[in-house]
DNA sequence: GCTGGAAACTACGCGGGTGTAAGACGCTAC
DNA sequence: GTAGCGTCTTACACCCGCGTAGTTTCCAGC
């Protein structure tokens, strides 16, 4: 499969952020394109689908009125500690710690938790994605392999 | 039951604040002291127990990475829709809106969950300012009773 | 090789949420 | 009444997360 990627006001469009958003976490090591960086003025970079889906999480915490600063903490961890499908799971925050978790599970944690949980449904995250590329563009249906493994681990 | 109050650094160090912070969120309506407010320099603010648990609660969800201006959203909201004994539910914030929860119905709220569900269990918090009230003032064991409720509602 | 457009870069500014420091005020004790 | 202490108040400054605007660079099309 041709690697497809997606430049950043195209990025920018998918995940429904502004491109100084992306420009500033890109600048600021939130989330780097992992096709190409940019190597100055002029250059591009070029996101993969697996780029849409984290800036696509971080846009949700945003929205659930998570500070950016916390989200870094996330992404940091998850980074270290994270590697598989996310995509039936629920992405479970607490303090600094985070848990991709699944049915009884989840409700364990619930039980014993001590301090505040945010917790993400990550199977909306993709659809969104989806729907929101095939808009962009549908010539992109070739989307449907599911080649391309997002890229998280279970902890 | 004399309503026993406790002055900004009091309710501060219960709550483990700063008092800029305490300070801040008066002025900014987030939390005034219900027992009596500042009138002027040199004035006292009086803050009751129920005013601490609010604070505790915004502690919380600060430490949990939540926005301030987010929490603002969720105490307009909870001021007006809820009203009830907290202490062994879960509160649960979705975008602006915000419930109470427990057992089965908080599952059944992860199940339908679009966005990220911000979840903080209110039992620990009870239990958690009762500790530092005893520890800053072991004079008053007499908040045994119950009288004092919790300020919030079930939605 | 020139030109136009798209993207990345830079500079500047702003508002929110504090920290620090110092001043103003009321109350209690003497 | 005045000295001291605990508070509230005010002023100032800082950093983060962008927005706005203008500039620079690359690339495509001619």
């Amino acid at each position: 499969m041709k690697h497809e990627t997606f430049s950043g006001t195209q990025a920018a469009k998918v995940v429904a952020i502004s491109y100084r958003q992306l420009d500033y976490w890109a600048r600021t090591d939130l989330v780097r394109p992992s096709g190409t960086d940019a190597t100055g003025s002029g250059s591009r970079r070029e996101y993969t689908y697996r780029d849409l889906l984290e800036l696509k999480v971080i846009k949700n915490l945003l929205d659930a009125g998570i500070k950016l600063e916390s989200i870094r903490d996330v992404f940091a961890y998850m980074r270290e500690h994270v590697d598989t499908d996310i995509s039936s799971a629920h992405l479970v925050i607490s303090g600094s710690s985070v848990v991709l978790c699944n049915g009884e599970e989840l409700i364990d944690v619930l039980r014993h938790g001590q301090g505040v949980l945010n917790i993400l449904p990550m199977s909306g995250v993709r659809d969104e994605i989806d729907r929101h590329i095939i808009e962009l563009r549908p010539d992109l249906l070739s989307l449907q392999d599911k080649q391309e493994k997002p890229g998280f681990k279970a902890v």
